[in-house]
DNA sequence: CTGCATCCCATGTGATACTG
DNA sequence: CAGTATCACATGGGATGCAG
């Protein structure tokens, strides 16, 4: 439809629309403050800071992000298997922005 | 479910989940940016710069960002109806964070 | 002019089981 | 350990028509 052609011109300009979905949906935000706590984390402990999520919501939003350009994947050729993940310094310069949000939301919580 | 549980605590406890939420959505960001550049409009001025929405999804997400504190609506008791939409202070001080956002998403469009 | 009600569909998310 | 496949469902969003 007409309607969708308009909605990914805007997707695809609009940065502000760029960002929001990039960070959007259940997870993402999760994921982000867990890596941005503790740096590098394997698979298995990502999944045991984020309450909640199961193998298929992780490992496919980790797959999205790694494309957005988010995070890193890094796989060790070990048995048993050994994949970290991390900030990429893209994921890390969204913080502050992210932290700016949150103290807004704090203030309209407190009102 | 559980699951539902530690879902509406978070919502209810993390500043930043709960700025999410308020500006999450297909229109919340449109309707915001229309009435930071023009101040005040009238709902159908709004509904002509928004382009595709109808007015089902325009009365829905505008009551919903009222309630929210986002915006305030001011109703004249004239024939034709006139009501006026405008964004809150709150709501103003929600653009820094936002144009942070959208430099950080130019940033990675042209990565 | 400024909305609301009904019905419908797409997408995101989840439960469960399975694999290299 | 680090995922995938399948099936199912809830939610957000939309088309259409009606109303004060």
């Amino acid at each position: 439809m007409l309607q969708e052609e308009s909605q990914k011109r805007d997707i695809q300009n609009c940065p502000l629309t760029y960002a929001m979905n990039v960070i959007s949906g259940k997870w993402r935000l999760p994921i982000i403050w867990a890596l941005w706590k503790n740096d590098t984390l394997r698979y298995n402990e990502l999944k045991r800071r984020i309450d909640g999520i199961t193998n298929m919501m992780l490992s496919q939003v980790l797959k999205e992000m790694e494309i957005a350009g988010l995070i890193v994947r890094k796989q060790y050729l070990e048995i048993p298997p050994r994949v970290e993940y991390s900030l990429t310094q893209e994921g890390k310069d969204l913080v502050p922005s992210l932290e700016a949000l949150a103290r807004w939301g704090k203030h309209m919580q407190n009102r």
